[in-house]
DNA sequence: GTCTATATCATGATAGAC
DNA sequence: GTCTATCATGATATAGAC
């Protein structure tokens, strides 16, 4: 939860969890061994056990590394905006900025490993197990909270239930962008790489997703009516 | 490729299918055991390997079996449109019910397996895995390629590149739903399950990606600009 | 703190009886 | 087609020397 509780690491510690944020995201939590992660990260098989106690513990100290920061950084951001703001609502796209520009921003962080993370943390999204599930709950609930609360200000037109269902699709629009930074997997004639710069990306996103936040109801209003 | 090149199922394949598809949903395709997955298809443990060959091709024929009819059925809803369009284009929304109808309407079959399925499609549009990213590419070739085709005759003042990634974000959106079938993982306040009723989904879905697909082309212009 | 060596168990695959 | 038994390998974790 808290900032500072995280403890300094040292260089051992710091290798296991790059390593283990480019294999996590390549192989998957299960699909990567031990010894493939104390490998590629050049320690001793036995450091991975000594400096983070289990696997398990690994893979919270690989979120909790970069996810408590990138949280704290979007609170921040939101708070600046709402003191601009002096009270009055944001606009959608400020908030959609806020909270994707983050996550988008490390997409160009190649050699300091955060696109790794990024490209993890969108496909940790969607994994089912309930250990990461609550571990992902957990660590995004008050920005998600604050976040969710600023886009009901924002969007006082959209009704409450719609408006999860809108943010979920946002969710998932920006958790795909980010596992599939490498190519857009499904689209026949599409170039990849040299395209995913992160500004562009973000403008492309926000017109994007604020049309889908601020799309006229016609969905909720039809199926009551078929209710 | 070809639909009619699926040879009939035993029973004994069929099992082994539905106990694969639920697991590869709950723990992956490498953190599932040919002994778990034996086990829960109540066969016997050579089984998989008498009938598929290896873990590999069972893979493939995982998805074969239901990817496959899906696509066809998806093709057959965009001749049975374009016929009745008779030369016209047609309308967004009509394409985006043509393509993501198919998946939600099994979300809803929950005893045939179907829904298990979907959950594991939306997870493995993520999956990192170059196989598996290269067998989903060749499953989705031609269906992608019509559907692509008809978006561009569909939105025409939308520019190509553009309207690639606006494609690529509706897939993730339609990824991250289905794959996420059982709860609004992040969204606070949100009740699971109940709400999600599959034509409720759709219309919610189809509003909100047609608006983005439509969004005044903002970004692409200003970038343009800044480059 | 780091390492080697090893304990213990699970993995995918197969050979061969029935 | 189904089964048991088994192989070779690789998994996580730890004990104990340095």
């Amino acid at each position: 939860m808290s900032l500072r509780a995280v403890k300094p690491l040292n260089e051992t510690q710091t290798r296991i969890l790059d390593a283990a944020e480019e294999l996590f995201m390549q192989h998957g939590f299960e699909g990567t061994s031990m010894r493939q992660l104390t490998a590629k990260a050049a320690v001793n098989l036995a450091a991975v056990n000594y400096h983070f106690g289990s696997k398990d513990a690994l893979i919270e100290a690989v979120f909790r590394r970069r996810l408590d920061p990138m949280n704290a950084e979007r609170l921040a951001e939101l708070d600046r905006l709402e003191l601009e703001a002096a009270g009055k609502p944001l606009a959608a796209e400020a908030l959609i900025g806020a909270f994707i520009g983050v996550s988008l921003a490390m997409i160009e962080d190649g050699r300091g490993g955060g696109r790794n993370f990024v490209r993890l943390l969108g496909r940790t999204y969607t994994d089912p197990s309930k250990t990461i599930r609550t571990l992902l709950g957990h660590m995004y609930a008050q920005t998600m909270e604050r976040f969710r609360a600023a886009f009901a200000r924002s969007l006082p037109e959209v009704p409450r239930e719609e408006l999860n269902w809108r943010l979920h699709f946002m969710f998932g629009t920006l958790s795909y962008t980010l596992a599939a930074t490498d190519a857009m997997n499904l689209i026949a004639g599409a170039k990849p790489e040299d395209r995913y710069d992160a500004r562009q990306l973000r403008a492309r996103l926000i017109d994007f997703l604020a049309a889908g936040l601020l799309a006229r109801d016609a969905a909720s209003a039809s199926v009551k009516k078929a209710a």
